[in-house]
Formats: structure tokens, C-alpha cells, sequence
DNA sequence: GTAAAAATAGAACGATCGTTCGTTCACTTT
DNA sequence: AAAGTGAACGAACGATCGTTCTATTTTTAC
């Protein structure tokens, strides 16, 4: 028993074939997704990819609105993986505040294999109801929460000031990313990146409580 | 003759029937696109909408990529007289880069028939290469530069700091619409226009020659 | 009023879409 | 060895896609 590789009482919570084959779908769907949209995502199409036949892949999820949720969830864990969980670890306040931007800049306009599925997705979706919709507007409110808090965090931590509109703090930031999104992955600018990190600063040094002066005109 | 209320004498410019079948197309076109996006509009539902065959719908463009790159084009038209035309008719410098970017904001956001094509189709085509794609790189790139002389106009008529990066700046407003547009039609937020015009004057503030203090931590 | 020209309809094409079904194959359990 | 289980396949479904072709109708030009 114990020669044999794939006991199951050697290995009782390692994934069974079904899942593990589950797992490897998604990944490429989530890649073709991030190049194609979740609305260009096909079964044909991702069959090819993984070597399959449609019916196979299909049976996996059941429904095409199944699997296009199912990568959302999908994108949603690599996404707190490489952004949210990573940057946690550095202290709270504008330390953590700025880890979050800088990943998530990166992980939004460097990253060359995958385009962000929210910004797709909000734009695929914005006026379409239904399941895929929802599941994308939890996530993205989940991940805008969760700065949010990082915003407040860095109020009470007295780098930000008390008066701070923490949500029009976080719609400007959010524009920097849409905003490089757009001309790093779309007008293939190649300053975007910077610009954004720049924008980034500029808004913090605003509501910071050690206030930067405008730079020129005052300083003299 | 002259009783006849379409005689070419009386009106030889107009419209010949198929120009302007094809015009009512692409208003349709236009529609449709606006919700389903660039790529989710098909001839088929648009011939359904038109109350017309499909044959006879395709025959006005010869290929669905030509219809595409046609839809770009009456979107850029309609923009350039909705947007920039009347804003023109401000005073060159900040008082003209306002009614840009207000004319703006609501052509993104409130406008609630029509998404902007602009936003959806560089999410759509980012990467995608092809004449569609070139075609709205276009039009993005003019509507941009316009609004980069209109932030030099600003400088040199003595609005904004002399140092002023103008692309930097642009970067910056872009974000705010591309901000209101996810948040106002993605997560429906209620406050999303006025957020977008607080973050426009505080990003002129920044940059203005009369420089505005940081509000509270300076003035006492 | 008539003839040329343009616009539209209709049918059909090959592809691809998501989905369903029955079958086969490789295991594991009895 | 027999029975059972879950995964994957292959074929086919009706629908829709963009496109092509041939008629037929409508508009324009003389």
C-alpha cells in the first residue's frame, strides 16, 4: 500500500483528479479571460487551450455563467494573494496604504500576461444584470473596502489628516489606476507608470498632516 | 416642380435615400454598441432594430469591422460637437479647460443611453490589434491633445504654474473619468459626479499660479 | 415614362456558440 | 472478479455569427 504513490490514505487531503483538473481550467481560463474579456471567453476556445474536449471542460462547471464566476472567484484569491495579504504585513497607516498602490499599479499595468479582470469586467458589465455582475461588484466592493479601512487606519495612525474625506481620497487614488491602466495597456504610453506613482503622491501629500507646500509659488 | 418638396433643384444637397438609411444605422449602431460594447454589437440585432435583413444592413458597410470603425468615427463626431466644439466657445485657459471637463463628465456618467465608447472600447481592444483598434487609438489620441493645448493654453495665459507637466496633469483628470465613469455606471454610486469635480478643482488648485493652501493645516 | 442604378430582401454558406446526451475508460471498492 | 464511480470524449442539438449570392423592389437620372 504505502508503494503505491496515490493512496489515498497517503495523501487523504490531496486534490482528487476531478479538482485538480478543475484547477488547471480555471487557470488558463483566466488567462484567456484577461486577453479576451469575460464575455470573449469561450468553452471552445479554452478547451483548445487545455487540450480538451468542450464537453469535458463543460462538465466541470455546468454553465458558461458558472465558469465566467468561477474565474472572477478565481482572479479575486490571486489578487489578495499578490496585493492585499503581502502589503498587510507592512505596518498600518501610509506604509500599508502605499504597499497596496504599488502592487496594485503593478499588478494592473506591468504584469503583461493578464489584464485586470475588474476593470474589464466593470466595463463589460456595468450595464448588464446578473450573477456575473454581482459577483464582480462583491469583489470589487470588497477590495475598495478594504482600502477604505486603509485610509481611515492612516488617519487614526495621524499620517493623514482628521478631516480626510477617506472615500473622495479613494476615488482619486482609483483614478490613477484606471487611469494607468489605460495608457500603459491601451495608448501604450510608456510613462504611465510612474505618472500614476507620481499622481499617487501628490494626492497623499495633500491630505498628509505634514502639508507640503505648492511646491514653487510658495516656497519662495 | 418647384412644388415638389424633394426635387433635387430645391435641396441638391440632400441626403440621397442610402445615405441616410445608413445614418439611422448607425444612430442604431451607436445605441447598441453603447450597451453591448464594440464587440458585443452584432449585425443581426441590429438589423432586428432597424426593422431591416441582415443583408440589407451589411450592405451599407461591407464588413462588420467597417461598421465598428464607422460607429468609432459617429461617436467621435458626436463627441467633438457635444464636447468640444461648445467648450471652445470659453475663454482659452482654465475657464475653457472647466467646460471641458464638465461637458465631459456628463457625456460619461449622466448620459445614461449612451456608455462611453471611448472607455469600453479601450478596455476592448487593448489587446487586440487591428484597424478597429487603430481607429479609436486615433480618436483618443486627438480628443487627448486637445486637451493637453488646452492645459498649455492655461500656462500661458498665466492660470496655471509655468512648471506645470502638462501630460502629468492630463493623467490625472483622465483618472477622474475614467473614476466617475466605473464608478457611477459599474457600482451605481450616487455621489460619483461631484466626487470627480471635487478631484478636478483640487488637481487645478495643485497646479494653479495662485496657490491654493493646504486648507486647514496651513491657515491657522 | 423609361432605363439604369441603388437599396433591400431572402435564402443559404460554413463556423462557432453553449448545451445535452450517451458512451468509454480508468480507477476504487466490494 | 464484479460492481460501482467519476472523468473525459465525441457526436449532435438549435441558435447565432459574419458573409455571399441572387432576386426583387425602390429610387434616381434622363
Amino acid at each position: 500500500m504505502s508503494a503505491n504513490p496515490r493512496s489515498l490514505r497517503d495523501v487523504p487531503r490531496q486534490m482528487q483528479k476531478g479538482q485538480q483538473t478543475r484547477a488547471a481550467i480555471l487557470e488558463a481560463a483566466l488567462g484567456l479571460a484577461s486577453h479576451m474579456g469575460l464575455e470573449g471567453l469561450s468553452i471552445g476556445a479554452l478547451a483548445d487551450a487545455m487540450h480538451m474536449s468542450k464537453s469535458g471542460v463543460f462538465a466541470h462547471f455546468g454553465s458558461r455563467e458558472e465558469l465566467q464566476i468561477s474565474v472572477i472567484r478565481e482572479y479575486h484569491a490571486k489578487f489578495e494573494e499578490e496585493v492585499f495579504f503581502p502589503a498587510l504585513r507592512e505596518p498600518r497607516g501610509l506604509p500599508r496604504l502605499r504597499a497596496f498602490f504599488e502592487r496594485w499599479i503593478k499588478r494592473v499595468s506591468v504584469e503583461l500576461d493578464s489584464g485586470c479582470i475588474y476593470i474589464s469586467g466593470a466595463v463589460e458589465f456595468d450595464d448588464r444584470p446578473g450573477p456575473v455582475r454581482d459577483a464582480l461588484v462583491e469583489m470589487v466592493r470588497s477590495w475598495h473596502l478594504a482600502l477604505e479601512r486603509a485610509i481611515r487606519m492612516a488617519i487614526d495612525e495621524g499620517h493623514l489628516r482628521e478631516d480626510t474625506d477617506a472615500q473622495q481620497m479613494l476615488f482619486e487614488i482609483h483614478g490613477h489606476i484606471l487611469a494607468v491602466h489605460h495608457d500603459a495597456r491601451f495608448l501604450k504610453l510608456p510613462g504611465a507608470l510612474d505618472r500614476a506613482r507620481a499622481g499617487f503622491e501628490r494626492v497623499v501629500g495633500y491630505y498628509a498632516t505634514t502639508p507640503r507646500p505648492t511646491p514653487r509659488a510658495v516656497r519662495r
